[in-house]
Order: C-alpha cells, then structure tokens, then sequence
DNA sequence: ATCTCGTTATGCTTTTTTTGCATAACGAGA
DNA sequence: TCTCGTTATGCAAAAAAAGCATAACGAGAT
C-alpha cells in the first residue's frame, strides 16, 4: 500500500436528543464516566482535566432535559459529599456506548469504499 | 406501534478533515451546492439565507486548507463576476453526498436496534 | 479611453457563546 | 458546634460567531 499525498479523512458526531436539546454525546459520555468511577463530580472534572464549573454545567443541562434523574447527589459528610448515576442513566450510557461503537466503524468502512480509490476526494 | 412517551433520538454530524481542520460537512456541502447551482457567491448566500461575508469565510476556509483549488472566480464584466466549482471539487462534493447518504440511514438502523425496546434508553 | 455595474474581497463592530475565577451553601461526622 | 471537601452559582473574562459597511476589481458598454 503506497503513502497517499492527500490526507482526507473522515470524523463524525452521534449524539441524542430530546426535544431539539442535546443530551448525551461524547464529552458528557467521557464525563458521565468519570462520575461513574471517581464518584463525584469535581474528582471526574479532575481526571478530564476540565473545570469543575464546566462539569457541573453539563450535567446541570443534561438533568434539565434529561426524562428521568440522571444523578444522586450528596452533600457534607466526612468525605463532603459526592454524586453517583441513577440506574436509568447507567442505562443510557450503556446503550449510547453499544450505539456508537458499531456506527463508528461502519463510517470509516463506508469512507474508504467512497474515499479510496480517488486521491482527490 | 403505540407512542413512546420517551422522545429520544439520534442525531449526527459526518464531516471531512485535512490536518485537524474541518475541510468539508452538511455547511459547507450545501454551501458548495448553491454556488453549483448559482454560479456565485453571493447568490449561494442569498439562496441559504445568510450573509455573503459568512458565505464568503466559509468558503475562504475551505479553500485555505483544501489539497487543491475549490473555486474558479471571476470579477467584473456584465455581470459583475461570479465562482465556479472546480472538477476536483464537484468530485470531492459528490464522494461527500455519497458517504453521507449510505451513513445517516446506517445509524437510524442502530439507534433503533439498541434504543427501542427500552424507554429509558 | 472612460464609465458602469454587480460581483469578489476584507476591515471592523456588535452580538452571542464559551470558559474560568471566586465564593457561597451545604450537611454528615468528628 | 466546628470542620471539611463537596455541590451550587454569580459574575467576569475570553473566544467565537455574526453582521455592517466599504473598498477593489475588471469585462463589457459607451
């Protein structure tokens, strides 16, 4: 396989919605995550090496449309509190996962059917 | 097939890059497409109701990072001017639609198949 | 040779969106 | 009652996007 001089390639966005408002996509899966294993906000921000005021105000947008509660969260406490996902968003994160792992396979296939034998596009 | 009182759904967005920059997506199809259509800028801009000087960036961008040229544009005479697509970019325009198409139904499909017996997603 | 006209080309201002700082509120446990 | 690290927000700063106004252009008409 020769080195192509044409460095096209392709990227892509899934993401749900809800009445014209976004959901869930990418950055608040990964954050969605990091809740999930560090168990609180502001450690999950940490990790993805975001501020904590821009963790907080995607999760606050995602509950507002979100049909079901998305976090519990705790306050004070030896730990001073914490958050944890309901058992309906693991569920939605699960199947946003399954959803885009397949898809995004399926593009790239897709691209290079279209893409490769074409230097120009 | 009974409501779902659940309104979720999936979005997307495909789009081409060169380098990590956007080169080509649904915008600047479109965008490519009126010109196409029109024979200038100005009048693409007109058809998709935004103004000539976004119309113009867009395109601007596009050519500063395209791996060959976009446009052919010509300036005064009786009609004052206009742009045309280069062959390359009408082929690069068409393997675009072509890869999108295929994908937008592909990832309809999927969301269905995980998201549809399960409400809360 | 000059004028005309509608286009391409671009500087600059205004608006909107995003990002980040600083600080208050909280409350279970010590 | 005090402490501590969290959640919760107001507000400012920065960045990005949108839009206004105007210059530059040059083939054809005069």
């Amino acid at each position: 396989m020769q080195k192509k001089h044409n460095e096209i390639y392709v990227r892509s966005k899934i993401w749900l919605e809800v009445a014209g408002q976004p959901l869930l996509g990418g950055g608040r899966e990964r954050l969605l995550q990091a809740v999930e294993r560090t168990g609180s906000i502001r450690a999950a921000a940490i990790e993805l090496g975001i501020s904590y005021r821009r963790a907080w105000s995607q999760l606050r947008d995602l509950e507002n449309i979100a049909p079901f509660a998305v976090l519990e969260r705790t306050k004070g406490g030896k730990g001073g509190g914490g958050a944890r996902l309901t058992a309906e968003a693991k569920v939605l994160l699960k199947n946003y996962e399954s959803l885009i792992n397949g898809v995004r396979a399926e593009i790239d296939r897709r691209f290079v059917a279209h893409f490769a034998e074409s230097d120009e596009g």
